[in-house]
DNA sequence: TGTTTTTTGTCAATCATTTCTAATTTTTAT
DNA sequence: ATAAAAATTAGAAATGATTGACAAAAAACA
Protein backbone atom coordinates (compact mmCIF):
# COMPACT_ATOMS: atom_id res chain seq x y z
CA UNK A 1 0.00 0.00 0.00
CA UNK A 2 2.49 2.20 0.36
CA UNK A 3 6.32 2.48 -1.94
CA UNK A 4 8.66 0.50 -0.90
CA UNK A 5 11.27 2.13 1.24
CA UNK A 6 8.98 4.23 3.25
CA UNK A 7 9.15 2.16 6.35
CA UNK A 8 11.03 3.33 9.32
CA UNK A 9 13.72 1.59 10.92
CA UNK A 10 14.30 3.86 13.76
CA UNK A 11 13.45 7.70 14.21
CA UNK A 12 16.48 8.91 12.52
CA UNK A 13 15.25 7.03 9.79
CA UNK A 14 12.49 8.90 9.51
CA UNK A 15 13.76 12.40 8.40
CA UNK A 16 15.63 11.02 5.40
CA UNK A 17 12.66 8.96 4.56
CA UNK A 18 10.48 12.32 4.14
CA UNK A 19 13.40 14.11 2.82
CA UNK A 20 13.33 11.36 -0.16
CA UNK A 21 10.24 11.47 -0.22
CA UNK A 22 10.03 15.25 -1.09
CA UNK A 23 13.03 14.50 -3.24
CA UNK A 24 11.46 12.62 -5.91
CA UNK A 25 8.19 14.59 -5.73
CA UNK A 26 10.33 17.80 -6.52
CA UNK A 27 12.28 16.03 -8.79
CA UNK A 28 8.97 14.74 -10.94
CA UNK A 29 7.62 18.66 -11.32
CA UNK A 30 11.33 19.93 -12.33
CA UNK A 31 11.65 20.98 -9.08
CA UNK A 32 15.12 21.13 -7.01
CA UNK A 33 15.79 19.97 -2.92
CA UNK A 34 17.23 23.46 -2.05
CA UNK A 35 18.94 23.78 1.59
CA UNK A 36 16.17 26.21 2.40
CA UNK A 37 13.92 23.76 1.15
CA UNK A 38 15.47 20.90 3.26
CA UNK A 39 16.14 23.43 6.37
CA UNK A 40 11.86 23.88 6.73
CA UNK A 41 11.18 20.88 6.26
CA UNK A 42 13.39 19.84 9.31
CA UNK A 43 11.80 22.28 11.41
CA UNK A 44 8.23 20.48 10.55
CA UNK A 45 9.52 17.61 11.01
CA UNK A 46 11.58 18.58 14.34
CA UNK A 47 8.31 20.17 15.58
CA UNK A 48 5.30 17.61 14.77
CA UNK A 49 1.94 18.22 17.01
CA UNK A 50 3.07 21.70 17.19
CA UNK A 51 0.69 23.62 14.79
CA UNK A 52 3.15 26.30 13.77
CA UNK A 53 2.40 29.39 12.02
CA UNK A 54 4.60 30.88 9.32
CA UNK A 55 6.49 33.12 11.65
CA UNK A 56 7.30 30.55 13.87
CA UNK A 57 8.57 28.57 11.13
CA UNK A 58 10.28 31.56 10.06
CA UNK A 59 11.76 32.13 13.35
CA UNK A 60 12.91 28.20 13.68
CA UNK A 61 14.36 27.78 10.08
CA UNK A 62 16.32 31.22 10.62
CA UNK A 63 18.45 29.68 13.66
CA UNK A 64 19.72 27.37 11.58
CA UNK A 65 19.95 29.34 7.81
CA UNK A 66 20.11 32.53 8.82
CA UNK A 67 20.30 33.96 5.98
CA UNK A 68 16.59 32.91 4.74
CA UNK A 69 13.93 35.23 3.97
CA UNK A 70 10.32 35.13 4.87
CA UNK A 71 9.26 35.20 1.61
CA UNK A 72 11.16 32.22 0.89
CA UNK A 73 9.46 30.70 3.81
CA UNK A 74 6.36 31.23 2.61
CA UNK A 75 6.92 30.02 -0.89
CA UNK A 76 8.77 27.04 0.65
CA UNK A 77 5.83 26.30 3.06
CA UNK A 78 2.74 26.74 -0.13
CA UNK A 79 5.52 24.35 -2.14
CA UNK A 80 5.56 21.75 0.35
CA UNK A 81 1.59 21.60 0.43
CA UNK A 82 1.41 21.25 -3.29
CA UNK A 83 3.50 17.97 -2.83
CA UNK A 84 1.01 17.22 0.31
CA UNK A 85 3.89 16.86 2.66
CA UNK A 86 2.44 18.99 5.23
CA UNK A 87 -0.96 20.56 5.63
CA UNK A 88 -2.48 24.33 6.25
CA UNK A 89 -4.86 24.32 9.05
CA UNK A 90 -7.08 27.56 9.82
CA UNK A 91 -7.61 28.06 13.58
CA UNK A 92 -9.26 31.46 12.47
CA UNK A 93 -6.64 33.18 14.79
CA UNK A 94 -5.81 35.29 11.52
CA UNK A 95 -2.71 33.30 10.25
CA UNK A 96 -2.32 30.19 8.81
CA UNK A 97 -0.50 26.92 10.47
CA UNK A 98 0.75 24.22 9.42
CA UNK A 99 1.56 20.20 10.29
CA UNK A 100 3.42 17.31 9.01
CA UNK A 101 1.22 15.06 6.80
CA UNK A 102 0.58 11.71 8.39
CA UNK A 103 1.74 9.52 5.19
CA UNK A 104 0.13 6.30 6.69
CA UNK A 105 -3.55 7.08 4.63
CA UNK A 106 -5.41 5.24 7.37
CA UNK A 107 -4.67 7.41 10.14
CA UNK A 108 -5.38 11.28 9.50
CA UNK A 109 -6.44 13.07 12.11
CA UNK A 110 -8.35 16.17 13.32
CA UNK A 111 -8.30 18.69 15.71
CA UNK A 112 -10.33 19.48 19.02
CA UNK A 113 -9.84 22.96 19.69
CA UNK A 114 -10.10 24.32 23.16
CA UNK A 115 -12.21 28.15 22.73
CA UNK A 116 -10.70 29.19 26.62
CA UNK A 117 -7.08 27.90 26.15
CA UNK A 118 -6.45 27.50 22.69
CA UNK A 119 -5.53 23.78 22.99
CA UNK A 120 -5.33 21.73 19.98
CA UNK A 121 -6.24 17.85 20.99
CA UNK A 122 -5.80 15.81 17.82
CA UNK A 123 -8.14 12.77 17.27
CA UNK A 124 -7.99 9.98 14.51
CA UNK A 125 -11.73 9.94 12.78
CA UNK A 126 -11.77 6.94 10.77
CA UNK A 127 -15.63 6.70 11.26
CA UNK A 128 -15.75 9.54 9.08
CA UNK A 129 -15.09 7.11 6.01
CA UNK A 130 -18.55 5.86 6.34
CA UNK A 131 -19.80 9.32 5.94
CA UNK A 132 -17.55 9.90 2.80
CA UNK A 133 -19.65 7.06 1.37
CA UNK A 134 -22.76 8.04 2.08
CA UNK A 135 -22.17 11.79 0.77
CA UNK A 136 -20.17 10.47 -2.24
CA UNK A 137 -23.48 8.15 -3.40
CA UNK A 138 -26.29 10.65 -2.39
CA UNK A 139 -24.59 13.69 -3.75
CA UNK A 140 -22.38 12.40 -6.85
CA UNK A 141 -19.77 13.78 -5.60
CA UNK A 142 -15.64 12.45 -5.36
CA UNK A 143 -14.30 13.16 -2.47
CA UNK A 144 -11.28 14.09 -2.75
CA UNK A 145 -10.06 15.50 0.66
CA UNK A 146 -11.84 16.83 4.08
CA UNK A 147 -11.22 19.41 6.71
CA UNK A 148 -12.87 18.76 10.40
CA UNK A 149 -12.79 20.88 13.67
CA UNK A 150 -14.34 20.29 16.78
CA UNK A 151 -14.40 23.42 19.53
CA UNK A 152 -15.24 23.06 22.58
CA UNK A 153 -13.80 23.32 26.24
CA UNK A 154 -11.05 20.95 27.03
CA UNK A 155 -11.03 18.81 30.45
CA UNK A 156 -8.47 21.07 32.02
CA UNK A 157 -10.44 24.38 31.51
CA UNK A 158 -13.91 22.64 33.63
CA UNK B 1 -37.21 22.95 22.47
CA UNK B 2 -37.02 26.64 20.52
CA UNK B 3 -38.58 29.36 22.60
CA UNK B 4 -42.27 30.40 22.17
CA UNK B 5 -43.07 32.58 18.81
CA UNK B 6 -40.38 31.67 16.46
CA UNK B 7 -42.38 29.20 14.85
CA UNK B 8 -43.37 30.12 11.48
CA UNK B 9 -46.52 30.75 10.34
CA UNK B 10 -45.82 31.79 6.69
CA UNK B 11 -42.29 32.75 4.70
CA UNK B 12 -43.17 36.62 5.50
CA UNK B 13 -42.70 35.95 9.66
CA UNK B 14 -39.61 34.43 8.87
CA UNK B 15 -37.78 37.70 8.43
CA UNK B 16 -39.19 39.15 11.61
CA UNK B 17 -38.76 36.51 13.38
CA UNK B 18 -35.32 36.39 13.20
CA UNK B 19 -35.20 40.80 13.65
CA UNK B 20 -37.03 39.79 16.65
CA UNK B 21 -34.25 37.04 17.87
CA UNK B 22 -31.34 39.63 16.79
CA UNK B 23 -33.41 42.31 18.63
CA UNK B 24 -33.33 40.01 21.70
CA UNK B 25 -29.77 38.96 21.59
CA UNK B 26 -28.42 42.38 20.90
CA UNK B 27 -30.64 43.47 24.22
CA UNK B 28 -29.35 41.03 26.41
CA UNK B 29 -25.38 42.49 25.98
CA UNK B 30 -26.80 45.84 25.92
CA UNK B 31 -26.74 46.25 22.42
CA UNK B 32 -29.27 48.22 19.65
CA UNK B 33 -30.91 47.03 16.97
CA UNK B 34 -29.84 49.98 14.09
CA UNK B 35 -30.82 50.42 10.66
CA UNK B 36 -27.52 49.41 9.83
CA UNK B 37 -27.77 46.14 11.43
CA UNK B 38 -30.91 45.64 10.14
CA UNK B 39 -30.29 46.19 7.00
CA UNK B 40 -27.20 43.72 7.29
CA UNK B 41 -29.32 40.86 8.32
CA UNK B 42 -32.01 41.62 6.09
CA UNK B 43 -29.81 40.81 3.00
CA UNK B 44 -28.09 37.55 4.80
CA UNK B 45 -31.59 36.22 4.99
CA UNK B 46 -32.75 37.38 1.51
CA UNK B 47 -29.83 35.28 0.01
CA UNK B 48 -29.74 32.27 2.10
CA UNK B 49 -27.74 29.69 0.48
CA UNK B 50 -25.44 31.99 -1.26
CA UNK B 51 -22.31 31.99 1.22
CA UNK B 52 -21.77 36.05 0.50
CA UNK B 53 -18.44 37.14 1.25
CA UNK B 54 -17.84 40.74 3.22
CA UNK B 55 -17.48 42.63 0.15
CA UNK B 56 -20.59 41.06 -1.88
CA UNK B 57 -22.51 41.99 1.37
CA UNK B 58 -21.05 45.12 1.63
CA UNK B 59 -22.72 46.01 -2.20
CA UNK B 60 -26.15 44.69 -1.49
CA UNK B 61 -26.57 46.34 1.75
CA UNK B 62 -25.44 49.95 0.36
CA UNK B 63 -28.54 49.51 -2.54
CA UNK B 64 -30.75 50.17 0.04
CA UNK B 65 -29.00 51.96 2.90
CA UNK B 66 -26.27 54.04 0.16
CA UNK B 67 -24.56 55.50 3.50
CA UNK B 68 -23.27 52.23 5.20
CA UNK B 69 -19.82 52.50 5.52
CA UNK B 70 -17.57 49.23 5.26
CA UNK B 71 -16.25 49.15 8.35
CA UNK B 72 -19.91 49.07 9.91
CA UNK B 73 -20.32 45.94 7.40
CA UNK B 74 -17.60 44.25 8.96
CA UNK B 75 -18.35 45.46 12.80
CA UNK B 76 -22.03 44.44 11.92
CA UNK B 77 -20.95 40.99 10.74
CA UNK B 78 -18.49 39.96 13.91
CA UNK B 79 -21.67 41.25 16.07
CA UNK B 80 -23.86 38.91 14.03
CA UNK B 81 -21.66 35.94 14.61
CA UNK B 82 -21.36 36.49 17.88
CA UNK B 83 -24.99 36.89 18.50
CA UNK B 84 -24.78 33.33 16.93
CA UNK B 85 -27.09 35.04 13.72
CA UNK B 86 -24.75 33.76 11.28
CA UNK B 87 -21.83 31.47 10.69
CA UNK B 88 -18.49 32.47 9.12
CA UNK B 89 -17.37 30.18 6.26
CA UNK B 90 -13.67 29.90 5.57
CA UNK B 91 -13.07 28.13 1.83
CA UNK B 92 -9.15 29.19 1.69
CA UNK B 93 -9.92 31.86 -0.78
CA UNK B 94 -8.48 34.92 1.13
CA UNK B 95 -11.87 36.04 2.34
CA UNK B 96 -14.52 35.50 4.81
CA UNK B 97 -18.14 34.31 4.16
CA UNK B 98 -21.02 34.20 5.66
CA UNK B 99 -24.57 32.56 5.99
CA UNK B 100 -27.88 32.63 8.26
CA UNK B 101 -27.81 30.10 10.90
CA UNK B 102 -30.07 27.38 10.56
CA UNK B 103 -31.76 27.83 13.99
CA UNK B 104 -33.18 24.61 13.84
CA UNK B 105 -30.76 22.32 16.03
CA UNK B 106 -31.62 18.66 13.93
CA UNK B 107 -30.08 20.53 10.61
CA UNK B 108 -26.67 22.00 11.00
CA UNK B 109 -25.27 21.82 7.35
CA UNK B 110 -21.87 21.12 5.82
CA UNK B 111 -20.26 22.19 2.62
CA UNK B 112 -18.73 19.71 -0.52
CA UNK B 113 -16.39 22.55 -1.89
CA UNK B 114 -15.46 21.25 -5.77
CA UNK B 115 -12.17 21.54 -6.19
CA UNK B 116 -12.74 22.45 -10.00
CA UNK B 117 -15.73 24.77 -10.52
CA UNK B 118 -15.70 25.77 -6.60
CA UNK B 119 -19.90 24.57 -6.09
CA UNK B 120 -20.56 24.89 -2.96
CA UNK B 121 -22.89 21.73 -1.83
CA UNK B 122 -24.93 21.81 1.41
CA UNK B 123 -25.40 18.63 3.21
CA UNK B 124 -26.73 17.78 6.25
CA UNK B 125 -24.41 15.48 8.73
CA UNK B 126 -27.09 14.29 11.52
CA UNK B 127 -24.21 11.24 11.81
CA UNK B 128 -21.59 13.39 12.94
CA UNK B 129 -23.46 13.53 16.68
CA UNK B 130 -22.87 9.90 17.21
CA UNK B 131 -18.91 11.38 16.63
CA UNK B 132 -19.52 13.76 18.94
CA UNK B 133 -20.90 11.46 21.79
CA UNK B 134 -17.33 9.21 21.30
CA UNK B 135 -14.89 11.88 21.02
CA UNK B 136 -16.53 13.55 24.40
CA UNK B 137 -16.39 10.22 25.82
CA UNK B 138 -12.72 9.32 24.71
CA UNK B 139 -11.02 12.89 25.07
CA UNK B 140 -13.08 14.35 27.94
CA UNK B 141 -13.94 17.42 25.65
CA UNK B 142 -16.99 19.03 25.73
CA UNK B 143 -18.04 19.95 22.18
CA UNK B 144 -19.85 23.49 21.03
CA UNK B 145 -19.97 23.31 17.79
CA UNK B 146 -17.65 21.53 14.97
CA UNK B 147 -16.94 22.76 11.16
CA UNK B 148 -16.76 20.35 8.43
CA UNK B 149 -15.81 20.57 4.94
CA UNK B 150 -15.19 17.63 2.20
CA UNK B 151 -13.32 18.47 -0.83
CA UNK B 152 -13.64 17.10 -4.27
CA UNK B 153 -15.49 16.56 -7.80
CA UNK B 154 -18.71 17.40 -7.77
CA UNK B 155 -21.42 15.69 -10.47
CA UNK B 156 -20.84 18.02 -13.23
CA UNK B 157 -17.47 18.13 -13.67
CA UNK B 158 -16.75 14.62 -14.39
C1' DT C 1 33.55 28.02 -19.88
C1' DG C 2 29.55 30.52 -21.12
C1' DT C 3 24.45 30.18 -21.28
C1' DT C 4 20.00 29.17 -19.53
C1' DT C 5 16.91 28.02 -15.81
C1' DT C 6 15.67 28.00 -11.09
C1' DT C 7 15.74 29.86 -6.73
C1' DT C 8 16.61 33.29 -3.52
C1' DG C 9 16.65 37.73 -0.60
C1' DT C 10 15.10 42.27 -0.33
C1' DC C 11 11.75 45.34 -0.59
C1' DA C 12 7.53 47.14 -2.32
C1' DA C 13 2.67 46.22 -3.18
C1' DT C 14 -1.71 44.10 -2.15
C1' DC C 15 -5.71 43.29 0.14
C1' DA C 16 -8.81 41.86 3.86
C1' DT C 17 -9.56 43.47 8.20
C1' DT C 18 -9.07 46.58 12.24
C1' DT C 19 -8.40 50.80 14.56
C1' DC C 20 -8.87 55.74 15.18
C1' DT C 21 -11.44 59.87 15.33
C1' DA C 22 -14.74 63.11 15.14
C1' DA C 23 -19.58 63.42 14.14
C1' DT C 24 -24.20 61.58 14.84
C1' DT C 25 -27.71 59.21 17.16
C1' DT C 26 -29.69 57.26 21.24
C1' DT C 27 -30.21 56.90 26.18
C1' DT C 28 -30.26 58.68 30.68
C1' DA C 29 -30.45 62.06 34.24
C1' DT C 30 -31.99 66.40 35.65
C1' DA D 1 -37.86 69.23 27.61
C1' DT D 2 -32.67 69.91 28.10
C1' DA D 3 -28.12 68.73 29.03
C1' DA D 4 -24.71 65.27 29.81
C1' DA D 5 -23.26 60.44 28.96
C1' DA D 6 -23.11 56.30 26.15
C1' DA D 7 -23.37 53.84 21.88
C1' DT D 8 -22.88 53.78 17.02
C1' DT D 9 -21.44 55.37 12.80
C1' DA D 10 -18.68 56.91 8.34
C1' DG D 11 -14.52 57.69 6.58
C1' DA D 12 -9.76 57.61 6.71
C1' DA D 13 -5.62 55.68 8.28
C1' DA D 14 -3.18 51.76 10.10
C1' DT D 15 -2.27 46.94 10.45
C1' DG D 16 -0.60 42.61 9.27
C1' DA D 17 -0.42 38.41 6.62
C1' DT D 18 0.65 37.27 2.16
C1' DT D 19 2.21 38.03 -2.65
C1' DG D 20 4.70 40.18 -6.49
C1' DA D 21 8.73 42.38 -8.72
C1' DC D 22 13.37 42.19 -9.59
C1' DA D 23 18.14 41.78 -9.60
C1' DA D 24 21.63 38.68 -7.68
C1' DA D 25 23.13 33.93 -6.64
C1' DA D 26 23.08 29.02 -7.39
C1' DA D 27 22.42 25.00 -10.17
C1' DA D 28 21.83 22.61 -14.48
C1' DC D 29 23.06 22.53 -19.14
C1' DA D 30 25.81 22.72 -23.42
ZN1 LIG E 1 -8.76 24.38 27.52
ZN1 LIG F 1 -2.74 18.32 14.05
ZN1 LIG G 1 -17.67 21.24 -10.04
ZN1 LIG H 1 -23.95 26.62 3.63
Amino acid sequence: MFEKGYYLRNEGDKVDNLMDMLKEKLKEKGYKLTPQRRATLDIIIDNQGQHLNTEEIYALVKEKCPEIGLATVYRTLQLLDEMQMISKINLDDGCSRYELNDHDEDHQHHHLICESCGTIIEVELDLLEHLEEEIEKNHDFEIKDHKVKFFGICSKCR
